[in-house]
DNA sequence: GCCAACGTTGGC
DNA sequence: GCCAACGTTGGC
């Protein structure tokens, strides 16, 4: 099983908006980048991800799981995008901000502060295991 | 609101 | 195939 980060700006698709879709989940739709929608495609049912919040919150809010596997973005008729769906596991108890990823020197090769606009990366499992700590899990 | 980083597009 | 111009994203 691998893991991921899933990122979006709150105004657009919020964690709140993806907990009220249950275990019916949604689609991880409009991304329209090449190195994300890899990621995706690598994505297996099952794989667990971290729900960050862009711009005004810069914070890991909640984990997902991937329900379903790449398939056709239905937010375009391009054949490039596609996308995985997702639903909602739980909260973060404690949101971990950018700002505490950042003061942690055992996080510094994030895909997250190396390559801040990607908006699906991968992530290791040491780094899941701390951040999962920091939020308060486990 | 600004700026840096970076991806995409189009002309050559 | 290169590179300049431009658009978008995200942090500050």
């Amino acid at each position: 099983m691998a893991y991921w980060l899933f990122k979006s700006e709150p105004d657009t698709w919020s964690w709140a908006q993806q907990s009220a879709r249950g275990d019916q989940g949604e689609e991880w739709n409009g991304v329209r980048n090449y190195q994300a929608r890899n990621f995706m495609r690598q994505m297996e049912i099952g794989d667990q991800g971290f729900f960050y919040h862009s711009q005004t919150e810069k914070a890991v809010v909640g984990l997902v799981e991937v329900i379903a596997t790449s398939h056709p973005d239905s937010t375009t008729d391009d054949p490039r995008w596609d996308c995985v769906d997702i639903k909602a596991l739980c909260p973060m108890p404690r949101p971990v901000s950018l700002e505490m990823v950042k003061a942690e020197p055992l996080l510094a090769e994030m895909a997250l502060l190396r390559q801040s606009r990607l908006s699906v990366q991968p992530v290791t499992p040491e780094a899941w295991d701390i951040i999962c700590k920091m939020g308060g899990l486990e």
